[in-house]
DNA sequence: CTGTTAGCGCTTTCAA
DNA sequence: TTGAAAGCGCTAACAG
């Protein structure tokens, strides 16, 4: 099926070198040569065997991109993002769903560097040095997305989450809320952690002490968001205003909201750390992140590191967010003001 | 860096063999030798290069995703669906955006022939031969995801979009619609195909000739369907409904119907192939593809061929859909019924 | 301008 | 139980 160089050069008459050379036009071929040569490759359908290639060059133009899970339109507009950037250099890209178990992602890595990708894109999955010290430890470039780790020396490129969910909270504190609960990922993931450190810094410019504080970890999922919230809303007397550190927990806690019989907004604000696209009508107040540019920029990132470009000090690129105000907010209701 | 099984080898006091027989459990191995060579393996961290195995082989256990746009929550649910089954078997994913282009599309397929990809996942961008020839006669087995292509033979594996339509144009048109247009994607595609069928068939069931037909083919994007729609609401009198042949198109076209002043479903009813999922507020009547299964299928019958097994014959799987009504959609109003 | 040799990392023979 | 030789498909380096 599959036909090699050599069966290229028998049918040209020529060596197997010369067949490579008219491939990478890496020398000149007397231009009769070049034609039979051409004409035995379209003859067979011939297609270099990259991976011959890439066991000589130790390169494979191969990236990994390992995430939570693709599911979440932030990641998958990340990926798209990657995807296109690294087709526009001639690398491909091969992805994994931890959903979020350290394990999982340990197992991943390990599959792809027996593969011999040439960099890994990670968005990982707890706080810890393991995995990218795995990486790293056998000369492969990680850049981590999304979510950064202390003490680490890696590359990062991530949205802006605790000055966002400053603004987040200050534009909820200016409609007059007073009782904002936080409901919020894992405490050992950087995105949670930043933005209760934005929500905090926002209720302490606002004269609010540490007694106003109402922060719930939990899931960044939908099912987490959900408890999270029925927590927060445990709590008397309630709070006027949620704010969900990303997405799918707006959607848990909106459910949760609307199981206690309360309305949006005019009961109780919500507003979300990254975008719920694709809607008819789109109803919740975001902070919405660069989604596409942060995987665009980590691939060139990755790929410069993978070109020795670049500066030798790790990179950490921060990109600012945006809020979208829609209907999911509002003022407090008149008589908790 | 990436120590090689030479260097393991060394470490040991073995030969390359003994190492690759301690890694493969091909063979009996004394105790004492295997440990000394397990040791070796930790301390430098080994890990196997399976290009080289690859190489040998001829099997890279890694196949190939090609599709429109992982951005649409259909085809990303599926990209789910994929990844979760092939990892399940070891292998691993490599994903393309084609965007609908036929030239991207077999850009990609030739790099990932060239990656020696063990088999190919296509959603086709167009209803030719040539993408499917390219790779098959290339040797590597390809699965049709999502649309299939007339006279190939190749697997395939989608949802039922003719009957689905027939449903959803029934629910239509028992609630009373009498004009209904199809805001459809482009008739190259066989989604777009068959649910004009269903539709069709579901018009002429109801004793209403090809006069009442409204045809208006399309892109399957937000922008396609929001020009679309506008051609078939320039239509006097206007369509009591709009079937939208998938979320996108859906997208674009309640758009242009909120441009036109008119209220969904007061004035006009939208009913949508392919769900919108993660909304706080489902809106849209949809019928709805069990897209993680079409992935999930599609990926176990790729690794069947690649395993041997499995009919000659290429398969065919048609999963069935099913509606799920909202609120987008109700009677026509009380003058044009 | 073209061919020969050697080797990337691994494993399948075949020997010892 | 272990090792040596050969080769998967390709190309750099060195002839000629």
């Amino acid at each position: 099926m599959m036909s090699t160089i050599g069966d290229v050069a028998k049918r040209a008459g020529v060596s197997r070198m010369t067949v490579s050379r008219v491939i990478n036009n890496s020398s000149y071929i007397s231009p009769e040569t070049r034609e039979r040569v051409l004409q035995a490759i379209a003859e067979l359908g011939y297609i270099p065997n990259t991976l011959a290639r890439s066991l000589r060059f130790k390169q494979t133009k191969t990236i990994a991109l390992v995430l939570a899970d693709i599911t979440n339109p932030f990641f998958t507009t990340i990926t798209r993002g990657v995807e296109d950037t690294a087709s526009e250099q001639g690398f491909s890209v091969m992805f994994c769903n931890t959903d979020e178990s350290q394990s999982e992602e340990l197992g991943y890595l390990n599959v792809l560097l027996q593969r011999q990708v040439d960099g890994v894109l990670l968005v990982p999955a707890s706080h810890t040095l393991e995995s990218i010290s795995f990486v790293q430890d056998r000369g492969t470039p990680v850049v981590l997305l999304d979510r950064h780790i202390a003490n680490a020396r890696v590359d990062s490129v991530r949205g802006d989450s605790e000055q966002g969910a400053y603004e987040a909270v200050c534009y909820l504190l200016e409609l007059g809320h007073r009782r904002i609960a936080l409901v919020n990922g894992p405490p050992t993931i950087s995105t949670a952690v930043d933005r209760a450190a934005g929500y905090r810094r926002a209720l302490l410019e606002a004269g609010l002490g540490g007694s106003a504080e109402r922060i719930y970890y939990g899931e960044f999922t939908s099912e987490g968001g959900y408890r999270t919230a029925k927590r927060a809303l445990a709590v008397k007397p309630l709070p006027t205003a949620l704010f969900a550190a990303n997405n799918f927990i707006a959607l848990g806690a909106y459910q949760a909201i609307r199981e206690l019989g309360l309305r949006v907004p005019e009961d109780i604000s919500i507003v979300a750390f990254d975008d719920l696209p694709l809607t008819m009508e789109p109803f919740l107040t975001v902070v919405a992140q660069p989604a596409y540019e942060i995987g665009q920029r980590a691939t060139e990132l990755l790929l410069a590191r993978l070109a020795g470009e670049g500066p030798t000090e790790p990179q950490e690129i921060v990109l600012p967010t945006h809020m979208i105000i829609r209907r999911s907010s509002g003022p407090p209701p008149a008589d908790q003001a």
